[in-house]
DNA sequence: GTAAGTGTATTATCGCGATAATACACCAGC
DNA sequence: GCTGGTGTATTATCGCGATAATACACTTAC
């Protein structure tokens, strides 16, 4: 009830494959703890139903899962979240060491000031409600090459 | 790269649609000054040789920008960045918010302390050719390609 | 004027992710 | 034992980006 299911009410973007969303989806619920270790969790039909997605992209990510050692299935009995609580940790790391990566070689080719890059974030970030049409004015011009 | 002509040696994901990350890079180019306002760029043709990729890849890029108004082509000579300083003042900001809002959003939901991340990105971004086997006690076996 | 280069457009093929429609072996409940 | 749900697998179709091979009007160079 007042739990929310870990799973519905995700919105793919159009950009990424639909199951690897999936399967990012899943290590967030990990991450932040919504997703324990031995949880059960949808079959793929209905994990189709819930997030709007054809039963065979669920069965993609949860195949994807089983081979990252996320799920374990036996038999035919409902998959689980693994019990392997190393590769459990390991997911929060993986999951921000790939942003701050992603994000890092997306900024570098522009030239920004750190502090000016970290304010940045840290205003974005913390701001929760808050909704700034524009930042930066451009007297971010102390640029060379 | 001494005369590091601005468009060659790009490496593409496969991620995204090639003529999204030439458009970037264009983007990239002219937020860094490299590409200034009014100054010529390859032709089509040259420029599928130059990237390696197919002639029609580069038009639709072209054609992309020209819809950005980044770029202007008058009749069949060689198109130009556009002189809209206005535009070509914009696009340092665009990059760097789309950046920053992927970061943050991807980022958010995995709760994590803003000095953490702040931290993160900062030494990221500060390492130069340094490489850090270990960073969170997670053996991230990169595989996501 | 001819040739070469330009921007522009069209058509076809290929790969891949998403979807769709099944099919099959397995196990639980009644 | 039959029904319904499970995990698993196969085949086909569709959309879209990338590639490929042209085609055409235009302009510049010679």
């Amino acid at each position: 009830m007042g739990t929310g299911e870990a799973w519905a009410s995700v919105d793919f973007n159009s950009r990424d494959p639909v199951y690897l969303q999936v399967v990012r989806h899943f290590k967030e619920q990990i991450a932040t703890g919504k997703l324990q270790a031995g949880q059960v969790i949808p079959s793929r039909r209905e994990l189709g139903t819930l997030m709007k997605i054809n039963p065979n992209t669920a069965q993609k990510a949860y195949k994807e899962m089983e081979e990252q050692q996320l799920i374990v299935t036996e038999g035919n009995s409902p998959s689980r979240i693994t019990g392997d609580e190393e590769v459990l940790r390991a997911i929060r790391s993986e999951l921000i060491g790939e942003a701050v990566d992603a994000f890092v070689a997306s900024v570098r080719k522009v030239n920004v000031p750190v502090e000016e890059l970290l304010d940045l974030v840290r205003s974005k970030y913390t701001e929760e409600t808050n909704r700034q049409p524009k930042s930066d004015g451009g007297g971010t011009s102390g640029d060379q090459s």
